[in-house]
This record gives structure tokens, C-alpha cells and sequence, in this order.
DNA sequence: ATAAACCTTAGAGTTTAATCCAAGGTCAAG
DNA sequence: CTTGACCTTGGATTAAACTCTAAGGTTTAT
């Protein structure tokens, strides 16, 4: 069991904030202690660690709370319903693994492409890198790093 | 040439989040017209789309700010130093992604799990899938759908 | 040449997600 | 039995990211 300023310690966050996430439906703690204080077990814990990962990756609170609703009146929903919900979130979250496997493409052929020494960037965008990736990842040999030209405007 | 308007509408945005974007160093208009109108190419729109990209994906305006500062100011940095950037930026992506990916696992075994049917979800829970799929995949054989007892409140 | 539909600026208001503050209750140490 | 570090509540403040308003200039169409 944990006080509330222990569990926030834990995920290094304040004590306020799960003041807020409970006030919003996200996270109640399982228990109060006689003096009213906030109890969370490890349930709680698993469950504020599910809403951080879900912030960190981009959803809101809101979102989070769709997520999190499944669990909470699971035997009030049908099977049906909540596959629907966990499917249209897969989607999201596929949508969003696409986009970041794109940008981590991206990163890793610029931080290949540069040379990585003290001389100007000329070439290092990833915007540019954004591009070439998404056309072709082919042509992707002829990495010397002075064709100036190949620049258009 | 796209004008504000017509940019924002491409990407089913306000146009004073345009403005906004502006006013804040993501994005300006690479000309304006003769009556002061800004006129956005398509490199400017290739940015843009970045922009909501990376947004999508959970990174804030300042992050995103960093990564194209990249762009913007290549030609007066190092390569060590873009490759710097580039390396942080690239462990929080790979970070982002790992997240995902996990979520995308328990949603995708939440999925397969539940029956689909009108019977009370009873097992459906994105936090059960979570804990195990973080556990071990294993032990998912023994899906009865009958075990009503454990309602804790 | 005037109305509708754009555009401009500066600045105010909104939403989301915290974070802080004030007034007071609780608890372990001395 | 009081001090300090916790906890409670409710409401105010902050920051980020828009979103809107006001006052006016521009363009296109009739």
C-alpha cells in the first residue's frame, strides 16, 4: 500500500497530480486509510504506470480515460463493445507507430548521413531525410559528403 | 503556392494555428504577396506536415522547435553538433516506440481475447493484457468466461 | 463600388493538464 | 503536547497550444 506522496515519488510525479487523475475518473486509489488518507495498492500502481506510458506517447487524459473504461465497467459491456473500443484504438496507436517508426527512420539515416565532425551541416535535415525516406530508401550508398549541389529551392 | 487558408484547410487545420506556428518559430511562409498575404510552398507544406506529425506522436512545440532547428540553421552548425541532437532525439523516439509497440501487443491480445460476443466482458481489460503481456504471453490458454467473483470494491 | 469572403494585426479567451496555495486535520518523534 | 512532515479540501494560478474577437485592409464577383 501506498500513501499518495509515496506513490507519486515512485513515478516521480507530484502528489497533485493524483489528486487531479482522481478528481478526472483516471485513477482512485483502492482504499482510504481511517484518517482518510489515500491508499493505492499495486493494482494502482499498475494502472497509473499504463497512464503515464500513454501520455508519454501522446494521448490525452481523455483518450486515456476511453482506455482505461474498459477495464473499469468491464462487466457492465459487452464483449462486442469493447473489442470495438479496443480496435479503434489499435488503430491509433498503429497510426502512431507508423508515424514514429518513420521519424525513427529518418533520424537514423541522418545521424548516418552526417559525418558527424566539426564541419557545417549542409546536409543534415530531416526534413530532408523525411523525404528521401518516404520516396525511397534506395540510393542510399553514395554517402560522400560533398556533393553540394544536389540542393533545390 | 498555397495561402493560409488554403494550407489549413489542406490539413484540416485553423488557419491561426498557422499564425500561431509562425509566431512561434515552426513555420513561416516562405514569401508573402504583394498585400503582405503569406504564400506557403511545398516545402513549406512538407514542414507543416512534419510538424503535425511529430505533434501526433507526443512531441511538444519545442521539441519539434529543436528538430528543426536542425533545418533551419544547418549550414552554421556542426555536424557533431546536429548528430548530438539528432541521438537525443532519436532515443526518445526509439523510447516513444517501445512504449508503443507495447501497447499495441496488449490492445492486439485484448482483441484476440475477448469473444466479441454480447457476453459481459468480464476478462477484457487493457491492463490485464498489459501485465501480462509484460509477464509472459504464455498462460493465455485458459479463457473461461465464467469466473464472476472477483469484483472487489 | 459594394458585399462576401478572404486576408492583416494585436490581444483576449479557452482547453488541457497540471501545479500551487490556504486553511486545517493527522501522525510519529521528542 | 507541540513541531514538522505528512495528509485533506477547494479554489487560484500557470503553461502550452490553440481559438476567437475586434478593427480594419484586399480581392473577386456582380
Amino acid at each position: 500500500m501506498y500513501r499518495i506522496g509515496e506513490l507519486a515519488a515512485l513515478y516521480d510525479i507530484k502528489a497533485d497530480t493524483l489528486r487531479f487523475y482522481e478528481k478526472h475518473g483516471l485513477l482512485s486509489p483502492s482504499s482510504r486509510s481511517d484518517s482518510g488518507y489515500r491508499l493505492y495498492n499495486q493494482d494502482d500502481s499498475e494502472r497509473l504506470k499504463f497512464i503515464l506510458r500513454a501520455k508519454a506517447v501522446g494521448f490525452s487524459l481523455n483518450d486515456i480515460a476511453d482506455l482505461l473504461s474498459i477495464e473499469v465497467d468491464k462487466s457492465n459491456r459487452a464483449c462486442a463493445e469493447v473489442k470495438g473500443l479496443v480496435d479503434t484504438k489499435l488503430e491509433q496507436v498503429e497510426a502512431k507507430l507508423a508515424e514514429l517508426q518513420h521519424f525513427a527512420t529518418s533520424l537514423k539515416s541522418l545521424s548516418n548521413t552526417c559525418c558527424g565532425g566539426p564541419d557545417s551541416a549542409e546536409h543534415c535535415s530531416i526534413l530532408e531525410a523525411l523525404e528521401s525516406s518516404e520516396q525511397h530508401i534506395i540510393a542510399k550508398k553514395e554517402q560522400h559528403h560533398f556533393s553540394h549541389s544536389g540542393h533545390k529551392d
